[in-house]
DNA sequence: GTGAAAGCGCTAACAT
DNA sequence: ATGTTAGCGCTTTCAC
């Protein structure tokens, strides 16, 4: 920066105020100043700035897993909220696990950002509560207590789906539910309520994101003969995202059975991949998009106003019907 | 730091050797100044850190695409790599257009990252020139002059697409390719010679890289009585990679064709996308998760020698046989 | 509108 | 083994 202030003849302090285009420069000086720095190749030294200036303007991003498309969705609504903004972004990644959820957000804080948007947190409530106060921390699709959320009713998402697999005609629904400690509680919620008010038996089991371990999970659920609670297989299965429902469509062909002939399938994100031909998933539409873009709005503000009471916003899911659910077989 | 340092009864310097744990410390003190640490909350500034000591141990990465697997696969390499040499990553994210890679870069030189390792670069060989001496760049899958880059032999692999079709007794090989500019051009090349050398009339299209655009490109070729150059229909589509593979293939079942019986498709990175039993994509794969992994330990290699002669190295593709391709009909 | 000077929270030589 | 002293490259008062 002083190079450049010499070359152009001013002083560094007004090379900094050029370069923020900040209140107080002339404007030929500061053409002359930028063009100076173009010429030479400079580029200001974020590390300084950030240390110099209390403010900190850049936005932190979680995001659980990068083979997840609902998070690359989510990111475009956070990168689009950021531009407009002027923000810088820089984005960790967890794991699907969670084992790298702490790992992730300590690096935002040594980092020290201003605000941490973040999709698919995997750590507890209580966990989560050690970094009040070190990390204004926006949640995406997800409540955690005490800080900011956009978060998405994952009880009527999974109310939706059940609905209209009972419409279909379905009885024996399994529900593939996350870990109970994890957060996105809602979607098994709701598919337990909707259940009951079916007058249904419900039929849950705990998965993880992978889709190895769907596959893995239902794979002898379906195998001919096999021993079922209640009797019988599956006609319909509901998963707690797509992924997921990717893993389940392989245990079913892998059974050389079909869908929707044989079994429905139902999926939530509605992420891209369930929308080619051959998939074609049945899904619940989270909105991932427009829950980045907002979270990343939420915590531009919260970075501007860091105490004040946790925003709290909840969007609405809807089902997006394609060809990977119908009646079941029988009826 | 201060605090902390008031509060173990040390001088701050020492609280940083304690965290760095460097030469000069004792057990003892070390333990308790990371215990009250510890108590205290209190995380290092890195900002401060890595403004104070010019060396600079945090790799910069730059991915062209989330929605594309292949660059989470890539990742996931360089996550492994960075965490077994201790290093932090920042990352940035381009777009498939490309408009993103400068400001993207341009973002890492201002964080003054050692070195970047940058999966999918777009910007022409001419304009990243630009770069040296500012960026140590080790680029993932494609080869820049004047850097580091760890690439995939895209000729060979091109060529093992091409035979593995022209075995099955195709003719009317159509190949999506990028666009020429984008120093990708190794695909396209190895196509246009395997063809010759086969004896066959070549084909060649270009595409960027996003599913809807190959769809859009592919669906009018695939339309009942369409006028094709040297007539007829592809009877295989060859894509630069598995996105628009997909992207054929929704065009290939939005025309009522049906793959492999009326088309073959092969795809291009092997990422998970391509597996599932509806899909069942015949691709090349890339490794990409090698390629990544081989790329952060140069990037460490770089940051620690910043001059030295470019690194190159080259892998090995291969070709995953699945059921998108099979002899072309009537023969 | 512009310049001078004092830090931001660390690290890196030195001393001790 | 531990404390002291300068900076790192900016931003931010506050004079001029």
């Amino acid at each position: 920066m002083a190079d450049v202030a010499r070359e152009a003849g001013v002083s560094p302090a007004l090379v900094s105020l050029a370069f923020r285009d900040a209140y107080g420069v002339s404007a030929t000086t500061r053409t002359r100043i930028l063009e100076t720095a173009r010429r030479m190749g400079y580029q200001p030294n974020r590390v300084a700035s950030r240390l110099a200036s209390k403010s900190d303007d850049t936005l932190g991003v979680f995001l659980l897993d990068l083979h997840n498309e609902v998070f690359a969705d989510m990111f475009d609504g956070m990168r689009d909220s950021a531009r407009e903004s002027g923000r810088e972004l820089v984005l960790t990644v967890g794991s699907i696990g969670g084992e790298l959820d702490r790992p992730a957000l300590d690096s935002l804080v040594r980092a020290r950002v201003g605000a941490v948007v973040a999709g698919g947190l995997l750590l507890p409530d209580a966990e989560l509560a050690a970094y009040r106060g070190r990390l204004a921390l926006v949640s995406v699709a997800r409540i955690v207590p005490g800080f900011d959320a956009v978060a998405s009713d994952n009880v009527l998402g999974a109310t939706l789906a059940v609905r209209h697999l009972v419409g279909l005609g379905h009885g024996r629904i399994l529900h593939l539910a996350t870990p109970p400690t994890d957060g996105y509680g809602g979607r098994r919620e709701g598919y337990l309520k909707a259940m009951a008010d079916a007058g249904l038996e419900p039929w849950v089991l705990t998965c993880d994101y992978a889709r190895q371990a769907a596959f893995d999970l239902v794979m002898p659920l379906l195998a001919d003969g096999a021993d079922h609670p209640g009797g019988g297989r599956p006609t319909a299965i509901f998963t707690h995202n797509d992924q997921t429902a990717l893993g389940v469509l392989d245990a079913v062909h892998a059974n050389r059975l079909r869908v929707p002939e044989d079994i429905s399938v139902l999926g939530y994100d509605n992420t891209s991949a369930t929308k080619p031909p051959g998939i074609d998933l049945t899904t619940v539409d989270l909105h991932a998009y427009d829950l980045g873009r907002r979270a990343a709005e939420i915590a531009v503000m919260r970075s501007e106003d860091p105490a004040g009471e946790p925003i709290v916003e909840t969007f609405t899911p809807s089902l997006v019907v394609r060809a990977s659910t119908a009646p079941p077989p029988q009826v």
